[in-house]
DNA sequence: GCGCTAAAAGCAAATAATTTGCTTTTATGT
DNA sequence: ACATAAAAGCAAATTATTTGCTTTTAGCGC
């Protein structure tokens, strides 16, 4: 999408851009998402519907655009001293953080948008700070569980469980956890 | 969502219903997503916009109603003899029809809708399928995998690869089954 | 069966959204 | 500085959605 192209003649791009997605947060935290439409959005941002349209093509493809920069990891996981530990508590954050109202609205962005390179880069922020995890307990001489085995054993059913039923409870999450260290100490 | 309610004076509900369901698949068969709009549906089912703009609500509350009732199974899991390879069978068929093309596209359009009602059916639908393959091997006296273990360590990340990354192989599958077969056995 | 009733559907005007052709602005490379 | 091409603005045209009101219909009591 926001290919790493040097920025060519013409483009406002960056300002609009940032005014936009400001303007859609702003709003999301007002409105019912039925009542976010294109032209406000536009109205808030200062710029014109059309100059939205062209550039994101319609309304779920700006709001999955947004919800992906919003569900960007923004700090490292903590270092709590083991793998088992590490994981442990990032997966309780995690499933906090997603099955939160707001959590949940953002990920159905995601997934509701035409594009599917949304849904792929947030895979890939959670993938990554499991590789974090993960890398810590390598430097510490750990046996520790495979990140793809921690991505079908923690990360699927909870992701799982927040979007087709009941977001999974605390204690469903540790079991998770807990399966997923016992059961695949592999690299 | 379509509640149990007897049949009040005054709909030709069900005609409808049924009309519209169908021009939705026609279609979903013929054009791109982006191309179908609730006027062309309506004209293809010889009914008024506002008819199914009073009904559904929108044209994603519509395609999820669709999806759903699509998404519906069909038969009951083939009986291969053991709960294991019955797993097997049903998860390597499900994967399959979930990562096709138009498999895809009903998940997403479930998901889209804000009632999350559709989601949990889905949901609903593949754990009935898991609980005929159990009491069938309850009713062998074999040993098996609880349901939710299954949702947890098949189900759940064959739908998440699907919808955040590429879709598993059947050799991922494979694994899913086989591990959630050994790691589990109890009720 | 016959009307009564209320839910559902039709119709059409009003509103809101999206698309589009054309003009203007602006960031970059020369 | 200037030329250039990408991005944005503007406004008209199109298309989708909403809404008030009328008509049709299925179930209900008689």
């Amino acid at each position: 999408m926001a290919t790493k192209e040097s920025p060519r003649p013409g483009g406002r791009s960056a300002r609009v851009q940032a005014s936009v997605h400001k303007a859609v947060q702003t709003l999301l935290a007002t409105l019912e998402r039925t009542e976010v439409t294109v032209p406000l959005i536009a109205a808030e941002a200062g710029v014109t519907p059309s100059t939205i349209y062209r550039r994101w093509g319609d309304l779920q493809e700006l709001l999955a655009d947004v919800a992906v920069e919003r569900l960007r990891p923004d700090m490292v996981p903590v270092d709590t001293g083991s793998f088992g530990s590490d994981l442990m508590a990032w997966a309780e954050q995690y499933a906090e953080e997603m099955s939160s109202g707001p959590g949940r609205e953002m990920i159905r962005d995601v997934l509701a948008a035409q594009d599917g390179s949304g849904a792929y880069q947030c895979c890939n922020f959670t993938r990554q700070q499991i590789e974090v995890i993960a890398e810590r307990a390598e430097e510490r001489g750990e046996v520790f569980t495979d990140v793809e085995a921690v991505m079908d054993g923690v990360v699927a059913p909870i992701m799982y469980r927040i979007l087709f039923g009941g977001a999974p409870d605390a204690a469903h999450v540790e079991r998770l956890v807990t399966a997923s260290l016992a059961s695949k100490p592999a690299p």
